[in-house]
DNA sequence: GTGGTCTAGACCACG
DNA sequence: GTGGTCTAGACCACG
């Protein structure tokens, strides 16, 4: 089940597209699960299709999913994970001004190490 | 000095904010140092006074500077810097897409750790 | 309705904070209302869609309205009404010359809390 | 002895005028007193001549003060005090907002007399 | 000189 | 449809 929050500062798709990667990520969906159809989530999430159809495309674009004519959407191989220098850098350049937030807060690198251990700790401990 | 990225996906006063805050990080700018006045950093950056005047405004609501009557705009004592749960929490609500994306790129969190550390060094070695 | 008055030397846009403040407290907007939108409300007032824009995000900082992305802006609940210390102070501190403006005039004390029950009055009187 | 407070709202100027007529209601100056010469009121607040020049115009302009050629300024006599239909207009609409704002806090009315109360207890207590 | 407000209009992302 | 950002330029109050 993917959590919508409107008050959340990221959009609506981009919120469907990270909670679909975070049931790849824990395991509850699996390489070739028949995704729910876009109208089936759409009304699931109370959100017009549209919104379900942009992030399934985004989905797709990434290789997380694939779109079968006729038949739906699966989840697409783990091999398609892109681990590239460019995602690479993609996170560096978001990662960079929540640490200088940080670093604002005048909260230490060890704090912020140990809040990413909180956080890998809530997603695993879920599954 | 501050550079604007038009590729970043940051609106541009957002990149000026998250720019000065680097700069208080960094100790390029200390309490009570006046802040270029709205039309010279707007001119340096090639961007309308507008967007700076927003800036900074958003600065001096979360008490980043001071506006001083007539005088200008200061950076403020470092006593200010919030350091509430609320702002934790929002740090927090920001990282967690990050980690997802993360796993999902099968990276390690030791790896994870280790970019932040990278970011870290990055932000004091250029002081 | 919101009136403007030019001759205010409240800005456009505080009039329209306060307007608004004023249409949640006679209970003309109760929490979970539809906002007219930024356009609708701009042609209203005939002034630039820029000037509501303002007037509605800081109401939303203020916790007055919620902004919902794509839909529009709905009054919050009251729940999230501030009643803090600061807030207090701030009306003490607007307060505090207008008595000073009162007692120069020579006026008592008692006809000044007269005065603050005409307004109240005026308030409850028009719901 | 006027404190001007930097991150007041009011301009320095108008907390001028606001801190002389405090005096005159707490009889530190009395009809006929004549008042610092702009450049030593100036030099004592820290402030440029030019804004105590706008603070004695506009007290003059009130009949708070008169100027007398060569001479300087003087307390004007107490039958001066406006107290007219438009100030006491003038009075109800600063009010008004504020009034609102309080209502919007939850607080009930009588809170706000109370209030009214300890600032002229203040104001009268320090003479 | 300084910042604050406002206009008129554009373009964009999101739903 | 909705709001968010930005430009280019004006005018104003304040110091």
């Amino acid at each position: 089940m993917i959590r919508l929050n409107m008050q959340d500062t990221r959009p609506i798709y981009i919120q469907i597209i990270d909670g679909i990667k975070e049931q790849v990520v824990r395991g509850l969906l699996v390489p070739g699960d028949q995704m729910p159809s876009i109208r089936q989530l759409a009304s699931m999430l109370v959100v017009t299709p549209n919104t379900v159809s942009k992030a399934y495309q985004e989905l797709e674009r990434q290789g997380v999913i694939v779109s079968v004519r006729g038949k739906g959407n699966f989840v697409s191989e783990q091999a398609k994970r892109s681990k590239g220098k460019e995602e690479y850098q993609k996170i560096k350049e978001k990662l960079q001004p929540i640490c200088i937030e940080w670093q604002y807060m005048q909260e230490s690198k060890e704090e912020l190490k140990e809040l990413i251990e909180t956080i890998f700790e809530e997603l695993e401990g879920s599954v």
